[in-house]
DNA sequence: TTAAGACCCTGTAGTTACTCTAGAGTCAAA
DNA sequence: TTTGACTCTAGAGTAACTACAGGGTCTTAA
């Protein structure tokens, strides 16, 4: 019976890189845990929690700030939840929204492909040649939130 | 007849803004070009259309680096351009496979946002609370190329 | 007793593609 | 000459980590 797991097993537990953790704490989603003689950090159900609701919303595509948006309701039992749904409906709009970019995007590039059926020389390559041309359409909105990613994703390994 | 753009002209023609023309130079993607004699950037066409060859490939969702890549295709007109498709075919499986992904977040948020229907007190909500579960399934594999983003979008204003 | 190995600590820098600011210089028109 | 629009460099900030470097801690085995 210890007083606590320390980071290699609560990161083990949540399924999240142990930097990682340590990252939350600092960014203030993560409340500092008690410390062990030897300065060791040691987590309580309490962290166990949260850091499983944190990792359940980032699988979910959300910012940190969003997530510290819904921590604080969770944080305060008797407050309206009312936000949470509006911000649910904001995030669910995003996704969307960026579903219909690709799409877009993807067919732009199909369109593109064709140009170059086999290989040849560069100055004779149909996507090169087209993509000299100037662009008169975008695929990306400018009057974007400012929210939701482009095509290239994080994750590593 | 002047001698060149200067970096306003270049960034209207293209629409992108002078810093990030400053920052392609930066990045080695545009050539660094003449300077007047008050120390200001003169463009010629040469840079005018490598500019367009850039933001081009950028609407459509390419890294700097994929870019850079292209271009030295482009730089070398008698090569064989076999790669440049199979950089392209991989792009494209890049965004389809985002598309993919953000479909199934669409349809989790979805269903999480189903759970609390009306506004109530938080300790109450349905999604705060489900939240705070576990998380079984990952929307996210971690076996991702690194290569296409998330849901959350960069573009300004 | 000591040494190896697994684990943990802090602090800092790197990643991507910009965006923004500070503080200063250039140039044409009024 | 002074205003205003434009430009310059250098550096910091953004998101959400990831990856060190250089050390300390703890358990186990020889």
């Amino acid at each position: 019976m210890s007083d606590g797991l320390r980071i290699g097993a609560l990161a083990k537990r949540a399924d999240c890189p142990v930097e990682t953790i340590r990252y939350y704490e600092q960014a203030g989603l993560l409340p500092k845990p008690a410390r062990s003689q030897g300065n060791y950090r040691l987590y309580s159900n309490v962290h166990i929690e949260r850091l499983s609701f944190i990792r359940h919303c980032r699988s979910l595509d959300m910012t940190l700030k969003e997530i510290r948006t819904l921590l604080r309701f969770s944080d305060a039992p008797e407050k309206n939840c009312g936000e949470v749904n509006a911000l649910l409906d904001e995030h669910i709009g995003h996704v969307a929204e960026r579903i219909v970019e690709l799409k877009i995007l993807e067919s732009q590039l199909k369109d593109l492909r064709a140009l170059c059926s086999k290989t040849r020389a560069a100055k004779d390559c149909g996507i090169l040649n087209k993509l000299t041309e100037h662009v008169v359409a975008h695929a990306q909105k400018k009057t974007n939130t400012g929210h939701v990613h482009g095509a290239h994703a994080r994750g590593g390994k």
